[in-house]
DNA sequence: CATTTGAGTGAACGTCTGTACACTCAAAGC
DNA sequence: GCTTTGAGTGTACAGACGTTCACTCAAATG
């Protein structure tokens, strides 16, 4: 933020070229409800466009009005607040990892193999919207409340679903519900830990991306191997006979 | 004469009101040098205390400096800059966790069971130290890189000390040094995702704290009976029995 | 004892912030 | 066609920010 301002001096803001400077005024025509949600669009934009490089509370209203092509005061025509913008952009955040989740359930993939094709979905996606997975998981324990609250409802959300998906894998009545929802989030943790990660690889050399992958896909075949054994050492075999079907194939590391 | 230092300029400047404000302008006595390092020390204190409610991003060196009695000109005494002051701030909030890893290979609550002991100990120590670990956890993936830098560092060289751990329950030689270095990413990513779930515990009802550590223990459970069948179905088994060993004694839900 | 050192002071600067207010003027509604 | 609406404008202000500078004055030094 501090550096960001060595750009604009006491200079007359009026003497830059002309072609330089690609600050689109939001762009015109269509009606007037068209014209109000681009603009609308382009401050969520924008906001996500900065994100990358700061946390939202370092982020002031009138720097995105400015990069949207808008009086700072028109800024509220919008939004309230950039706490009501964050609130606004962790639900159209959530849009394309929802999608991810629908993919992954239909195994868009379809190599038959759950595990391999869920992972391989979950980078496609971290690359494809890299800016949204970087504003979650940024602000998911950043300094905003309400925005962390807004993303902390929805992976509860997200686990919850998983957990159903879970019990549909286990044969549903042999796991207890809470067993379900332990093992659940502890996959939505490490699938969480493999976003941080990727979003991490560039700017932090060592760890390539496909490397960090293999791992993410290793450790749940992990788990699921776990859950073959959790209840297997006793009670009901055939439904831990099913769970380990998850794990398999198996590829250990060479 | 230009040197004539009898300037007759309005310095006045004598004692304020003896009773200004509340603030305490740090302990008085001692050497000059432990003066320095107790305001030094109640500049990060004070960091750390406004943590609980911003981001680092979102705290001014003007509020630390106020809130920790000083001018904010004598804070350049101390750091060159509050990025600085958060840099210093995570070694300072590392040294609990570092106690704690040393409690837990210790095996301190010492009663025969890794894993129950480990996760104990993490749940006292984010009790007793929760503002460090909210700071850790928080600037993780903040707005701040140098910070984000810094945290990253030592949690790598935590990953690899457990990995260390794990070779020797394991046997050393069997596994893979990628196998194990994957199981101990996945071990403490659990256990962050527990150390932010127990911080977000108040304020947010539903879940309480041991609720939160059962089901991180059942987690890390979970994981040693994978770690047990990994290898199991085919290679070494005496080495694959060792492993299993740490997973037990294992008492399913009930 | 006289001198040097350096943590803390206080005023001043230029800049950026969020927000208030009165305004324009094309599209929407009647 | 006349009126209403509302997205975007421009000016203005008070407060907070980081940083500069010349300073004080007790402790450390010798």
């Amino acid at each position: 933020m501090r550096d960001v301002t060595a750009l604009s001096g006491p200079n007359g803001a009026r003497s830059l070229h002309p072609v330089m400077e690609g600050r689109r005024p939001v762009p015109e025509g269509g009606s007037r409800a068209e014209r109000k949600e681009r603009t609308r669009q382009a401050l969520l934009d924008v906001t996500l466009r900065l994100i990358a490089q700061r946390s939202l509370a370092g982020i002031s209203l009138r720097e995105v009005a400015r990069e949207a092509g808008i009086v700072p005061t028109a800024f509220y025509r919008h939004f309230e607040s950039m706490d009501v913008l964050g609130v606004e952009l962790v639900d159209e955040s959530m849009r394309p990892l929802r999608q991810m989740i629908r993919d992954a359930r239909r195994g868009r993939a379809g190599h038959g193999d759950i595990i391999k094709g869920t992972v391989s979905i979950l980078g496609e996606h971290v690359r494809s919207h890299r800016a949204q997975f970087q504003f979650l998981t940024r602000e998911r324990y950043g300094g905003v409340a309400s925005v962390r609250r807004a993303i902390d409802t929805e992976l509860r959300l997200f686990t919850s679903e998983l957990t159903v998906d879970l019990a549909r894998l286990t044969a549903a009545n042999d796991w207890s519900a809470e067993d379900l929802e332990m093992t659940a989030d502890l996959m939505v943790s490490t699938m969480l830990a493999t976003v941080m990660a990727l979003l991490e690889v560039d700017g932090r050399r060592g760890e390539d991306e496909q490397q960090i992958l293999v791992r993410a896909e290793r450790q749940l075949r992990l788990i699921a191997l776990g859950m073959g054994a959790w209840r297997s050492a006793g009670s009901r075999p055939e439904a831990a006979r099913r769970v380990r079907a998850v794990g398999r194939p198996l590829r250990p590391a060479t």
